[in-house]
Formats: structure tokens, C-alpha cells, sequence
DNA sequence: GTCTATATGGAGATAGAC
DNA sequence: GTCTATCTCCATATAGAC
């Protein structure tokens, strides 16, 4: 086998891998794991169930590439709000948490089961979604630590805490049923969701 | 059949919906409703799952029961406490947060999955749960709109935007990680979480 | 009314031909 | 490398005997 046509193949591969995860990413958002069945990412790539097997060994694995592409977004972001010279940690807090409901809001953030071992215990095991997850939390955490300094999130929660309560807004049901309500729209629910999440973890009020 | 033997019967009846109502929360709240099988529920109470189908049509009207149970529990605390004479509202809506979250922490609290739409079908269907369901957020209702009257809620908020944030602590996420987590105890996560929540939703502090 | 045994269907995963 | 056809397991639900 020679070396171009060996680069050739390793690029269809990679544009396979593309397309699927681009699939999977789209149904674990509109219908979440669970409902999702490996015959429909099948058909939505338009390959066969078997072929779909050789390049991914499971669901799991499937969910796991999605949630990699998805840290990856976000880690980008998060790379470029760094770079926003104006911006201080606060506001760079906010604004990826605006992106992460927005996107949920939008019906596309895929969802996995909080209560399903077996897929937990694969996530964990897969590294690429191990590291970027590490990565994130790393740098969202000097964010919190020096928006603690700063007096602009109490320095009294712990840093983790306040770690939590943001990747938690990113599935918070809130959202889909203030969509669904319908008597608001968008733009007015993500300016009060992040008013309630910044002031209810910034410091207390004691003069109130 | 005279009376004494129907009535006989129909409490030894009821008694059995009471223990497979038990014992269907119980799994739930372990596993979740996915998760939960009926051959679990049977085996649970000690019947077989024919028997368990001849009282309960389908899996779906065994989590509305369970939820049914659950919804009455929060409903006789909101009785209690409107029967506390030095409540205010506010104390009320936390006292009522916290005894959720609590449940959900210690592991008790019946989990259903989101997106699932022939459940959330037979939910809405079944009439015992929508009434209890819209009886509670009549009274939390009447509760927020004193809140934000003696301004220790955002006025500016809907009133069921600020329903549906308490409605969501009851499943957050943040408790889990934050027990499995393990450096801080229940009460003190209570406690945060009770401050995030609340002091997000009150007014916004013009002075700072 | 309760049970054993079975029907029915769905979904993850694989065998084996081409 | 891709497909068709199949395996295997499991879960909801039911039939039919006692």
C-alpha cells in the first residue's frame, strides 16, 4: 500500500467519523440516549448498522464521542472569552453559561441519563472525554477563584460547589419548560436564568 | 357477597396498593423509572407479575401512583406549614425546597426521566396526579406572589418562572455530585443550596 | 385472584457472504 | 469494508390453568 492512497482512506474515515458524530449529537439532543437506537444513527448516516460497528465498538462509545465534540465547543469558547480583553472572570463565567443554556435551550445539547452506571462508568473510562472535562474544570476553576477574590461570587462556597452549580445549568429542565410555556421568549429566559444563578452565588447582602 | 366480606376484601386490597406504591417509589428513587422493571416490583411485594398487572395496567400507572404519594407528602407539609403562625411566606417556599432537596440528597426523592413523552403522556392522563399537581402550584402559587408583594422575591420575575426554579431543586443534580463528593455534609449542602437558590431570586440590590 | 408459562417486540451486537 | 440476515437478551404484557 502506498502512502497517499493509505492518507486518502484515513481522510474518508475521519469525514465518517465526522458525519456520525455529528448525527449522534443531533438525536442524543432531540430524544436523549435512552430513546436513541443505533438503528437510526444507522440510517441517519445512511450506513449500514454492522459498518457502524467497525468504527464504534458500542453505544456507549458513540455518546462519549459526542460528549467530546460538545467539551470541545465549549473549551474553544472558552479559550476565546480568555482572550477577550474586557472581560473579567465574572463575565466570562456568565457567558459560557449563557452558551451552555442556550444550547440546551435550542434542543441541542445532548443529554445522557444521570442514572445509568454502565454509561457513567464508560464516560469515565473513555480518556478524550476524561482529559477535556479535567481541562475544563482546571480553567473554569481560576475563573472562580479569582471572581471569589474579587468579591463578585462569595468566597464562602466552595470553589467545587460553585463548579457544579454551572455544569448543572447546562441540563437545567427550567429551560425546556419556559420553551414550552411559550409566553416567554428566549433572550428574557436566559437573562433570568443567569440573574438568579450570579446573584443567588454571589457574596450575601449583609446590609439587607 | 355481604358487606363485611367486601369490605374486608377491599382493605386487604388496599393494603396491597399501598405496599407496591412503597416499593415502586423506593425503586425509583434507587434506580430510576428506565431502570425499574416489573419483575423487580414483583419480587419486591412478594407477587407475581401477573398479579401486579391485574391491579396496575401498565408500568407507566405505577409511576404516576408513586408519584401521586409523593406529591400528597409535599402537599401535607405545605399544610403544616401554612398552619405555622410565625412563617411568612418565604420561610414557607424554603422550609419546602429543603424537605425536595433533602430527599432527593438522602436518595428518596422518585426519579422519571425527562424526556420520555409516553410517560409524561400517562402522567397528564391520569387525573389523581394532574389534580394534585395543579392543586400545589396553586398554593405555592399564592405563596410566591405574597413573597415578591413583601419584596423578598423579585417582582420582576413570573411568578411561574419562579415555580418552576423550585419545582427543579427538587431533581438538581448538584445534590448527587455534591454527596458523592463526600468532603461536605448534608446539612451544610442544604444550606448553600437554600442560599444560591433564594438569594437569586430575590430582588436585585440596586446599591451594589 | 394467584400463579406458571409464554407471547411479543425491541434493541444492542455479531456472523458471514460479497 | 460494506451489507443482509440473524443472534441473543431482556422487558412489557398476557393466556390460561388452578
Amino acid at each position: 500500500m502506498n502512502t497517499a492512497k493509505s492518507r486518502l482512506q484515513a481522510q474518508v474515515k475521519a469525514l465518517r467519523i465526522e458525519a456520525i458524530t455529528g448525527a449522534v449529537h443531533g438525536l442524543l439532543a432531540g430524544k436523549g440516549y435512552e430513546a436513541m437506537t443505533m438503528d437510526e444513527v444507522a440510517e441517519a448516516v445512511g450506513m449500514s448498522k454492522a459498518s457502524l460497528y467497525k468504527l464504534f465498538p458500542s453505544k456507549e462509545s458513540l455518546a462519549a464521542q459526542a460528549m467530546v465534540q460538545v467539551l470541545d465547543q465549549a473549551l474553544a469558547l472558552i479559550d476565546r472569552l480568555r482572550d477577550t480583553p474586557a472581560a473579567d472572570p465574572l463575565d466570562c463565567l456568565q457567558q459560557l453559561t449563557r452558551w451552555a443554556m442556550q444550547t440546551q435551550y435550542d434542543g441541542e445539547m445532548p443529554s445522557l441519563p444521570a442514572q445509568n452506571s454502565a454509561l457513567s462508568a464508560a464516560l469515565l473510562a473513555h480518556e478524550p472525554y476524561v482529559e477535556r472535562l479535567l481541562s475544563m474544570s482546571l480553567k473554569l476553576g481560576v475563573w472562580v477563584a479569582e471572581a471569589q477574590s474579587a468579591g463578585q461570587i462569595d468566597p464562602a462556597l466552595p470553589a467545587d460547589f460553585v463548579l457544579y452549580q454551572l455544569y448543572a445549568r447546562a441540563c437545567d429542565p427550567v429551560l425546556g419548560v419556559m420553551k414550552d410555556d411559550g409566553r416567554f421568549d428566549r433572550e428574557q429566559t436566559l437573562a433570568w436564568m443567569i440573574k438568579v444563578q450570579f446573584d443567588g452565588l454571589a457574596p450575601v447582602d449583609r446590609s439587607r
